[in-house]
DNA sequence: GACTCTATCTCGGTA
DNA sequence: TACCGAGGTAGAGTC
């Protein structure tokens, strides 16, 4: 990784066209070629930046960085305050516990949790609009799709809406009730289900990963 | 700005929980507080973060950056490789040109490059779940409601779906068609669109863009 | 301050 | 490779 502090100005032409008039910056370039520029303030984000793959013609007052899509960064280098360069070596990388993911495995698991006696048809169910998150059939055999969420907005009950629709249109299937799921579901994602005949069920997370630590204790599976 | 460069591993707890184990990495902090760890590749993105207002307690071997929602974001440094500041002073900041914003105004002005005869009635109509980009009436003097994408997905044929549904509440408005314009349109959009009937139309950002230019000019009020 | 929507979104998964 | 959905989305604008 280099890091270059430097007095630049910057033009980004691709997605869209834009211009950083002079200034001091920092320019970081990773191993991969992936190169950002930062202010000190008022953004986490970078103000420009061009992602891996790209070709870098690198002058000491110019540099032209390009991709395939015909994006160009250029960056006029006016004074040099800084410039290092480390080895960083390869990252083992992020480990996550809390996502959707998560909490779509432990319901498949469970699915009657959310309701009393139903089972698991399938998970990411297909349709040709996207997959839903489970299929499931209830105690009479209906079909019910299970849209889950870790926070429960109006577009996900807006996404489920979309899948029962098209779920309908299978006669094997029809008709399909809705079921959505989430850690925390907000009010006007309540009511917008309610209106669709779709019920909302918030979802105990953390006492559903409980007890899949003390099922898994309890049958010595670790 | 504090650029460091050490081994270290880093939890975060609040949105979710994170690790990540030892590595080398760099640790930005700047001005504001705002702090950022990135490893050498594979992502244009921090592996982790703390937005300002946060608190941090900085010790040698130890950082714990807190903010007020309950997040801590724990840095166990093992090893610093490189550890500098620099002033870099207040950033005018991007200049950007090519967003929705833009290609609103191009059609406000001209509506009628979406459909013969078609002209507008107002920018923002505010409906009671948010304003439809433009409402314009066509050659039967009957509504026509537009949204505006960069890329058109199918979130956004939703929503257009959602301000038409409000708009037909309207009896001075009722029955109101949808037009729904992007740069760009998902396949998938195409087909949402149509089921629910409305029209899909690509539009010529560029294109568009140059006409105004040359009117600019035609007209001299530059 | 809460809410809404855009984004050069980025990133991961999948067909 | 293109498409689709999730995100600790972040950030800007509006009410």
């Amino acid at each position: 990784m280099r890091l270059l502090v430097a007095r630049c100005s910057v033009d980004y032409s691709g997605r869209l066209n834009a211009h950083l008039p002079e200034a001091t910056r920092l320019i970081m370039v990773k191993a991969d070629g992936t190169l950002a520029i930062h202010s000190d303030g008022n953004a986490s984000k970078p103000l420009n930046w061009m992602v891996a793959p790209n070709v870098a013609e690198i002058h000491d007052d110019k540099w032209v960085v390009s991709n395939g899509k015909g994006e160009i960064l250029t960056i006029w280098i006016h004074e040099v305050l800084e410039d290092i360069t480390h080895e960083l070596g390869d990252d083992p990388g992020l480990e996550k516990d809390g996502v959707e993911a998560h909490l779509q495995e432990l319901l498949a698991a469970k699915p009657w949790v959310l309701e009393e006696g139903l089972t698991l048809i399938r998970r990411e169910y297909p349709t040709d609009i996207g997959p839903v998150d489970l299929l499931c059939a209830d105690t009479t055999q209906k079909a019910v799709a299970v849209e889950i969420k870790r926070r429960g907005e109006i577009d996900g009950v807006e996404q489920l809406a979309r899948y029962l629709e098209r779920l309908d249109n299978d006669p094997r299937l029809a008709p399909v009730r809705g079921i959505f799921a989430a850690q925390q579901i907000a009010p006007q994602a309540r009511v917008m289900a309610e209106a669709r005949g779709i019920e909302a069920i918030e979802v105990d997370y953390d006492g559903l990963r409980e007890a899949e630590d003390t099922e898994l204790r309890l049958f010595d599976i670790r």
